[in-house]
DNA sequence: AGAAAAAAATGTAAGTTACATCTATTGTAG
DNA sequence: CTACAATAGATGTAACTTACATTTTTTTCT
């Protein structure tokens, strides 16, 4: 049984993956807030990171610069984020949470915060750290593939 | 520190699925096997289970049942599937695998085998099972979500 | 000063997903 | 046994996610 889809790390990741975005995307829905999954993403790392440079975003992210520059764009369209060329280099541009990016971050923060309980129900404490240790030597033994 | 994503469940959960897809996306190429992901994910459900209907395979893998006949239909034009009538119950369509389908199968299959083992390099037999275990309980506190 | 490197934007295109709707068929209540 | 509900699947449409190749601008380094 080489692949079994209720066993396979890499399928239960896939999947749960998927099952995290619709998630988020029910919850947006419901909270009426216009952003998409990754903008959300964006908008956290933003909020809680040090990282003004796409460049940035793009590697803490995981993701490909230009993919970045798109949600970004999105963002911006929305009201959410600003683009403002860095002053001291002029290549880079800076990303900054406008008010009302603020407003959705505030508004969603403590929602996801009170379901990430629901989501982890039944994991204990050392569980936890087991899973999350995991998936972080999984990640590291893929991006060393590449 | 709401949300970090070096050790949150469900930012490491949805980057270490992007890092997998972007895996099984380059071995593909590697092996010079015109499919994507989604579609091998289907091959591997028909190869290894007892599932011929697109509706199995839909709640099988999760997905919509709209999604996963546009995805056959991507194997269909692939010669790697082949879509039936079922002789029984004239709504229902069955799905088989070609013979091209099935070498696809064999050539691909050995292979994410060797990969897997790279892949959860570091973690031990325990621990796998504790995150297999995690997995599957995180599957269905957000399924029970909704 | 000129070449190489870096940051970001743009053109383009593929892959993934699903909602709403439609057709065909089967099951069932009256 | 007919009419209505339910089921299986296909189609129209559209959103979301992603990234490669290329270009522009600016900086760095030789």
């Amino acid at each position: 049984m080489p692949c079994d889809f209720d066993t396979s790390p890499g399928f239960l990741i896939d999947r749960n993956a998927h099952l995290l975005r619709l998630f988020i995307k029910q919850t947006l829905a419901d909270l009426d807030l216009d952003l998409t999954a990754e903008e959300v993403a964006i908008l956290i790392a933003l909020e809680t990171r040090e990282v003004r440079r796409i460049g940035d975003l793009a590697s803490l992210l995981l993701r490909d610069a230009t993919t970045v520059t798109r949600q970004i764009e999105g963002l911006e369209r929305k009201g959410c984020a600003e683009r403002r060329p860095s002053e001291t280099d002029r290549r880079v541009v800076e990303v900054f949470v406008t008010k009302k990016g603020h407003a959705c971050f505030e508004k969603l923060d403590p929602v996801l915060d009170a379901k990430r309980e629901i989501i982890l129900a039944g994991i204990s404490e050392p569980d936890l750290k087991t899973l999350t240790r995991c998936l972080q030597t999984i990640r590291e033994n893929v991006l060393a593939l590449s």
